[in-house]
DNA sequence: TCTCATTTTTAGGTGCACCTAAATCCAGTT
DNA sequence: AACTGGATTTAGGTGCACCTAAAAATGAGA
């Protein structure tokens, strides 16, 4: 309720946690919120009674979290410092988006709301960072368009890449090598049954990329039969820059 | 002596801070130790107990701290964080000379390396912060001409400033206004006595300042008589800027 | 409705960096 | 050589975020 809580490092990675297992499962447990954080079960139970008691959550023994308005605002704001550090990473200092994440976990917490706010503008107020995911705005507000797992689409079926998963750097350098960014076009040419690979073809390009992998792509469906449908070559500029 | 040792945050300030007081008093002890971290005596105490068991430091019981050569690299990397950090915000992000300091002391200790190196890069490898101060190389050498105490100056000395302390933000902006910034030509025209104010001509203007101020700026000396001597009008460029 | 594997919480404990209060050391008078 | 005030260390304690092990609740299938 009241604004005057005292965050701190711990309890913004809690909330931003919560936030993205919320945004990705619907319910969040302790348990979910233990594995992710890479904490004992029994931590995340400790932790979230005091997030509790400190109206940041709202917390039933045995059946979950809620990110209270309070609770949400401060992983929102969380969340806009991360991005616009990761794409002024990008941007202005030239890093690989596989490298940006880790840099962005640590930055996060310790950047002032003026530097944030100079990083927002000289960016020119971004609505998503490097991977594709949206910025919230200074007041707390997404643009949440999520689109649909790469791994959902049909034979035939098209869209562009919204966002991929920015945890992994591993992947993310796989990634780019594939050519797959946001804003890269897609089209699934072929799937093969039992969890096989899928064939598919990004700006042009034959590929076959793994189904896991693609459960951590994120399209937007494009109405198969439109021109975009037919192996437009045009390339993302910004972000293939950076490989 | 083995360079695997786990330096936290807490390590780093108090390295850093250990440097920082030996530079200037030449001996170390608790006391100023914890005064300049704003801890208790007792806590200093504890804690240099473990930088010796983990050989950064050397002490002796009511005798004093050393740095040694291991903890001296850590504190260096530190400070060459600190103002490399510094001087990137003031150059890149147009933040002010009076708010990098504080921004500075939570970057410097979370930023990787490959980042502080490709700051460095863009900057051009510089060889001063904003305030002055010499920043280490990636080896941990640094430049370290200190100039003398524009409070030590006599009547028609003149010097060029080469640093002010970065720690007092509202002193920082003081000193702003009076045109006081590194490479800033002074003069001094007369100082009264009793501790009393110090008149002095900075860059052609004539101005009033405190003794305990002058005591914070350091300048290089010029050989009175010099053509520098006779209230030259150039104006430092790159940081007067940044008001 | 009962059973039982899984999830979740409770109980008790750790290391860390800090604290206050009390004891001890040290150096400069007398 | 003893005194004494300031510097320094020791002793004991705190809150925090984590841990392991054990107990308890849940809910899905028999």
């Amino acid at each position: 309720m009241r604004e005057f809580v005292k965050v701190n490092e711990a309890i913004e990675d809690y909330l931003k946690t919560i936030y993205n297992i919320q945004d990705e499962h619907g319910k969040v447990s302790t348990t979910m919120l233990a594995k992710q954080m890479n904490i004992a079960p029994s931590s995340a139970t400790g932790m979230i009674k005091k997030l509790a008691r400190l109206n940041l959550v709202t917390y039933e023994p045995y059946r979950g979290i809620q990110l209270t308005s309070h609770g949400r605002k401060v992983a929102l704001e969380v969340l806009r410092h991360h991005r616009l550090i990761e794409l002024y990473l990008v941007e202005a200092l030239g890093m690989r988006w596989d490298e940006v994440h880790h840099e962005a976990e640590k930055l996060e917490h310790v950047i002032s709301k003026s530097l944030i706010e100079r990083i927002d503008s000289y960016l020119g107020h971004p609505a998503v960072d490097p991977h594709g995911a949206p910025i919230p705005d200074r007041h707390g507000k997404v643009e949440s368009t999520p689109g649909v797992k790469l791994a959902d689409l049909k034979s035939g079926q098209c869209g562009v890449v919204s966002e991929v998963n920015d945890r992994d750097s591993e992947m993310l350098r796989y990634l780019a090598e594939l050519g797959i960014f946001p804003n890269a076009r897609i089209k699934v040419l072929n799937i093969a049954p039992f969890q096989g690979p899928m064939s598919i073809s990004i700006e042009g390009e034959e590929r076959l990329i793994w189904i896991e992998l693609a459960k951590s792509i994120f399209v937007k469906l494009l109405p198969e039969n439109t021109e975009g449908c037919r192996d437009n070559q045009q390339k993302n500029k910004n972000v293939s820059d950076n490989l």
